[in-house]
DNA sequence: ACAAAAGTGTTGAGAGTACACCCATGC
DNA sequence: GCATGGGTGTACTCTCAACACTTTTGT
């Protein structure tokens, strides 16, 4: 094992990274963003945002400031994940790596966080690039999660805009389970039954029918049991 | 912050353990294996056994290491659950632990393991002692995945012995769940819904009528669809 | 009037729950 | 026979999913 630093005791210290998978719905997409990495090793490919974790810093911490540093996005919904150690995923040393997942609202992501440059940009989770160490292992467990996380939890919420209507709930529904033959009558009953959302007493215009606006009650208590397995 | 590893680099190291939440059924009890600490700090407390990872060594296999050395058990169930890395967690130093749960049956625990001394013992899951780190956060986290995890899962199996009644069956998660009304006539028949168990053809003796002995469907099709919150 | 999208009601199938009942064994 | 625990059937309730329907806007 080759190891690029040099340390007195006996040799059980790694680098500790956290990596941050955060997802936007943006165009009718899932999307999630990516950085360029710029030297070796997987020199020019994709990689998820992240960086060490300070020797004073939580796990926590570290992922909030590596999520304001490069996507200057803040109190967003922030959970972690997952740990992945194995020893070989970063060619040159030991690290390992907290994964972390981000829910950010498109409407509050900065037009320099959306077209900065060359080296930050926004990938639909249905046509990810290649990508360096084991980011895409990471991605596709936190897409998992994510769908889960929908169904018994608020979670979607973290995605939209403040104000919305039930249709565009609906459809980031369908986009993140990419399935897209909800039935609009039963999703509508459950978003009722389940008083998650209140009406803000404003009306969009839409091709047809002018279309309720509503907003996420933040006193709704959820986290619904699932249906349990055994009794 | 109190360090006391010299390193060369520039401080972004840590070191990074794996702690194992045993759990086993015993006495009609859910139990977790605890070890004794010796030395400072926490000189005496109870601990969950674990220990560093090596720096060649995958975090899965850290965790089945110490399973292995500390409780001589092997081949069992065994989960990442969640990486705790507060910066005064330990007070020594910066150490970032990947906690684990294990379920051991507990037919399969030597019995130098179960009574071997002062140092290893099994502790209700009930009745837990002050315990060393932030390790009763651990455990307490442990247990509240295991509750969600034998509903929609068949984890529980991995707690039972390989032939067992439905009473056995139906007590375990009494005990798991602490919660001792389930109805009997319900609990059998989500049993058989879910085609989970199959009966070897013994009896073993009760108080009353012989009870028929099942076990587990090593090709039972599980992870059921949970109720979903949202269509 | 028609298209387009919002929004609601009804119905039948299946899952969940409570509870009463029968069966096999030991004493 | 009776106590003890194993094992099942039934009936009521609630949730889920399919689908038809009404309402309100723009053209």
């Amino acid at each position: 094992m080759n190891t690029d630093v040099s340390i007195s005791n006996s040799g059980w210290l790694s680098s500790v990274a956290v990596d941050v998978v955060i997802f936007t719905l943006r165009n009718q997409d899932l999307q999630v963003c990516l950085v360029r990495r710029v030297g070796e090793p997987y020199n020019g490919y994709w990689s998820l945002p992240g960086g060490f974790v300070r020797l004073d810093e939580a796990l926590d911490d570290a992922a909030i400031r590596q999520l304001k540093e490069q996507t200057e996005v803040e109190n967003v919904y922030l959970q972690q994940l997952y740990t992945f150690g194995a020893p070989t995923r970063d060619p040159r040393h030991r690290v390992i790596s907290v994964a972390y997942f981000a829910l950010v609202s498109a409407d509050k992501l900065s037009q320099d966080c959306l077209d900065k440059s060359d080296s930050l940009a926004w990938h639909s989770v249905y046509a990810l690039p290649e990508m360096a160490f084991d980011h895409s292992e990471i991605v596709d467990y936190a897409l998992t999660r994510l769908r889960y996380k929908i169904e018994y939890s608020a979670a979607a919420f973290e995605l939209m805009p403040e104000e919305f209507t039930l249709r565009e709930l609906q459809e980031a529904y369908m986009i993140i389970l990419d399935d897209h033959k909800l039935d609009k009558a039963n999703f509508r009953k459950k978003i009722r039954d389940a008083k998650i959302v209140e009406p803000v007493s404003r009306y969009i215009q839409t091709g047809g029918r002018p279309a309720k606006l509503f907003r996420f009650r933040k006193d709704a208590q959820l986290e619904s049991k699932a249906r349990r397995f055994f009794p």
